[in-house]
DNA sequence: CACCAGGCAAGCC
DNA sequence: GGCTTGCATGGT
C-alpha cells in the first residue's frame, strides 16, 4: 500500500480488500453515507471524510497524512492481514462462498461509547431507522463542525448526554431504548463504565462487564466487543445470522442461539467476526435463507 | 389491520 | 434456571 498526498486529498494505492459498498453496507456502522457511484461520507473521530474508490485506488479527500495515521489507518483496520483470514475461513465452502459475494468487506475499528450507544439503539429496530435516530442525536446533540464547505456533526460524548433529561432525548424518537442509552451516558461519564480499561479485558471478560448495563444483552454486547473495541473473534447472533447459519449448517432446523454461538466458535474461531459479517451482508444481500 | 425490525428486561413459573 | 411478554416507533 502506497500513499501520495496531492494537494489536500491522499491517494491510497494497493489498498486491497477494500470495498466500500461492502465495508458501509454490511451493518456495522452508521454514519457513512452513499453520495454517489463510489463516493461515500462519513464521520468518525470527530472527522469527516470523503472517500472514493478509483479504479484500484482509494481517494480521501480533504485530509492528510497525519489524520490518516492518527484515525484512519486504525479505523480501517489497515494493519491486518486479510488474505491470512480469507485463507483461514475460506476453508469452509460456506463462507468461501460468502467472502466472495463480500470481499471487499473489513471490520471497522469504530469509537467504543458510539459503538455503546448506537448498538443499544439498534435493538429490536431496523438499520434505517437506527441510522435516523443516531443523525437526529448527532445533529441534536453533538458539535457541529465544517469539511469541504459542508457541515456535519460529532457524535455527542457522555458528558453530553449524561446532561440530558427522557424529555430533552425524546426529540431523536428512540423508544424505549432512550432510557437505556442516558444510563450507559452516565455510567461513562461517572467512570463506573470504563470503556478503555473493558476494552484491555479479555473477551469475554469484556462481555460481562458491558452486559453489566441496562439495555446491553448478548448480542448487543457482541457487537461493541467486535466493532469498537477490536475482540474479532465475537460472533454476534442476531435474526439474520441465525436464519442463515441453520440453514447453512442445521438443515434449516431450528437452533438455539447459544447452539449456533458454539458451531461459530468452534468453525471460525479467532476470526469469528469476519465470518459474520460475510455471513451477514451475503445472506441480506441475496435474501439466503428466508 | 397485523407483523416485524441486527433484543432486552422484567415478570412469571 | 428457562420461557413469555411488553416495549416506542416506523415501515410494509
Amino acid at each position: 500500500m502506497k500513499i501520495k498526498e496531492k494537494n489536500s486529498d491522499l491517494i491510497i494505492s494497493g489498498a486491497e480488500d477494500f470495498e466500500p459498498e461492502h465495508i458501509f453496507d454490511c451493518g456495522q456502522c452508521f454514519r457513512w453515507e452513499h453520495i454517489s457511484e463510489k463516493k461515500y461520507f462519513g464521520i468518525a473521530f470527530g472527522r469527516a471524510l470523503l472517500l472514493e474508490k478509483y479504479g484500484d485506488d482509494l481517494i480521501f479527500y480533504n485530509t492528510d497524512m497525519a489524520d490518516f495515521e492518527r484515525i484512519w489507518y486504525n479505523y480501517f483496520d489497515f494493519g491486518r492481514d486479510y488474505k491470512k483470514m480469507k485463507n483461514a475461513l475460506s476453508k469452509d465452502p460456506v463462507l468461501q462462498q460468502a467472502i466472495s459475494y463480500g470481499e471487499g468487506i473489513r471490520i471497522l475499528r469504530q469509537e467504543p461509547f458510539e459503538t455503546l450507544i448506537s448498538f443499544i439503539i439498534s435493538a429490536s429496530n431496523n438499520i434505517p431507522r437506527i441510522k435516523g435516530i443516531i443523525n437526529r442525536l448527532c445533529e441534536n446533540f453533538g458539535e457541529k463542525n465544517m469539511y469541504m464547505g459542508k457541515e456535519y456533526y460529532t457524535f455527542p460524548d457522555a458528558k453530553k448526554l449524561s446532561a440530558l433529561s427522557l424529555d430533552n432525548l425524546a426529540v431523536i424518537r428512540a423508544g424505549f431504548r432512550d432510557k437505556y442509552i442516558l444510563s450507559a451516558a452516565k455510567g461513562v461519564l461517572s467512570g463506573e463504565t470504563d470503556l478503555d480499561k473493558i476494552s484491555r479485558l479479555s473477551a469475554a471478560d469484556a462481555k460481562t462487564e458491558l452486559m453489566k448495563l441496562s439495555g446491553v444483552g448478548n448480542k448487543v454486547s457482541d457487537c461493541i466487543l467486535l466493532f469498537g473495541m477490536g475482540k474479532h473473534e465475537s460472533f454476534p447472533v442476531d435474526v439474520w445470522i441465525k436464519r442463515i447459519m441453520e440453514y447453512c449448517y442445521f438443515d434449516g432446523e431450528r437452533q438455539s442461539i447459544e447452539k449456533i454461538s458454539e458451531l461459530a466458535c468452534r468453525k471460525f474461531g479467532e476470526y469469528g467476526g469476519f465470518a459474520q459479517q460475510y455471513l451477514f451482508f451475503w445472506a441480506r444481500e441475496n435474501k439466503i435463507g428466508i
